[in-house]
DNA sequence: AAACCTGTCAACCGCGAAAAT
DNA sequence: CATTTTCGCGGTTGACAGGTT
């Protein structure tokens, strides 16, 4: 195998991370953000390449990141997303916050790909095996397989119906915001405005987090397992919270409905972050990090099956910029509706290893190089211990519309 | 107990697009 | 406008762990 051109010139190592350039990385990134990839590993003293930092942050080392196993719910999120948007991982990650375009695609060659063909769907087009000559593997041609022109309609999963019924599905459309509206709700609006608003939440500033919301899809998808009934679902443009009390008082009648059904729904509130996993009543990053920050992927995982329930807060839907932080700049948190002043400084050194925080204090941005997008949000932090104990109440195994009903009460909090 | 098989996942590679020069 | 650099994406690889024979 060959390496990176910048590899070989510069004898870079290569290979899995160890902790102490974790740390380095992590250090270099919560201080100073990581403007210009390439610049990264000099200036945080890295032998490494900028593209590999890169990609050890994204896929690993992001506060932001869920771990653990992927939902029933987020299987059938991406085996929707799949039939519309092919193998455009990334893409698909822009729906399931704290997930990686990585992460998605391992789940898929792994395991999704597997479960289709043993319930009879091709995982390339969707449609029945039977229906596909050979079966062979490669990724779909969205624009054209999807597209549904002309030719027979063959009995296809609820995926690729909904997939077939919508115009071509090329990049313009990826980058378009435009929602076309429609008097009458049918499914290829609602797919329609579905997409629509996760291509606006996938900028990471759409404003409105509620705008991804999942279920009116799910309720499509009996096929794929989801324990979701369309009375469950999210109508667009309504009040969430509104839905969450009337689901609550449905739980109480519908025991049916499944927890992993709520924390579909509630996983995606808000699409800028999570909060990091296993780390309930112990919420500092440092102690996370500690937990699921190493080498050894399998011991890290959180196996809960649950969802970790997101704050606010993000680095790259960001307030204001990690360089316009200075250390002693107090700070203004909006906690719905309310104001709460901080110092930075002692922000730090209860969200971050004290270690970055002292370095966080002394230092100054290297360059005025750094980028919009290693912004930080810092009213989620603050409100991670609400969402602690959220996540408690949602990670119950047998959730009742009562507990449901004191997270809708929780979210008017955040 | 050892060899083999399988699944998972982090990381690498090459390419194209976008941005910078 | 051409060239170079940087970034982001999707495909692929290889290490590792656990299971099976």
């Amino acid at each position: 195998m060959g390496g990176h051109a910048c590899c070989y010139k510069q004898k870079l190592r290569k290979g899995l991370w160890s902790p102490e350039e974790d740390d380095k990385l992590i250090k270099h990134i919560t201080q100073f953000g990581h403007g210009c990839w390439s610049s990264v590993p000099k200036q945080a003293g890295l032998q490494r390449c900028g593209k590999s930092c890169r990609l050890r942050w994204i896929n690993y080392l992001r506060p932001d990141l869920k771990r653990g196993t992927f939902s029933q719910q987020e299987e059938d999120l991406i085996v929707e997303l799949h039939a519309v948007l092919g193998n455009r991982w990334s893409k698909i990650a822009t729906h399931l916050p704290g997930r990686t375009d990585n992460e998605i695609k391992n789940l898929w060659n792994s395991c999704i790909k597997k479960k289709l063909r043993q319930r009879g769907i091709d995982p390339n087009t969707h449609k029945p095996l039977a229906e596909v000559d050979g079966g062979d593997d490669k990724a779909p041609d969205n624009s054209e397989k999807n597209s549904g022109s002309g030719g027979l309609q063959l009995p296809v999963t609820p995926a690729v119906a909904i997939a077939n019924r919508l115009p071509t599905v090329d990049k313009s459309m990826d980058e378009s915001t435009t929602s076309k509206s429609s008097a009458t709700p049918t499914k290829e609006s609602f797919l329609d405005q579905f997409l629509a608003n996760h291509e606006s939440s996938s900028t990471g500033r759409s404003p409105n987090p509620m705008a991804s919301f999942p279920l009116p899809l799910l309720s499509f998808t009996p096929d794929y397992g989801s324990s979701l009934t369309t009375s469950a679902a999210l109508p667009f443009g309504s009040n969430p919270l509104l839905w969450l009390n009337q689901t609550a008082r449905q739980l109480d009648a519908t025991p049916e409905l499944s927890c992993n059904a709520i924390s579909a729904a509630v996983s995606s509130l808000s699409t800028s972050a999570i909060a990091p996993p296993s780390c309930a009543g112990d919420s500092t990053i440092s102690n996370w990090y500690a937990a699921n920050c190493n080498n050894s992927p399998r011991s890290s995982v959180n196996d809960s099956g649950g969802f970790m329930l997101q704050s606010s807060c993000s680095f790259d839907s960001g307030i204001f910029p990690w360089s316009e932080l200075t250390p002693d700049k107090d700070v203004q948190v909006q906690l719905g509706g309310e104001t709460e002043d901080l110092k930075w400084s002692e922000y730090l050194h209860g969200a971050f290893p004290a270690s970055a925080a002292a370095q966080a204090q002394s230092s100054q941005p290297l360059d005025g190089d750094i980028k919009g997008g290693s912004q930080f949000t810092i009213s989620g932090l603050s409100i991670w211990q609400q969402n602690q104990q959220l996540q408690h109440q949602l990670q119950a195994p047998d959730i009742s519309g009562k507990d449901f009903q004191s997270v809708s009460v929780g979210f008017q909090q955040i």
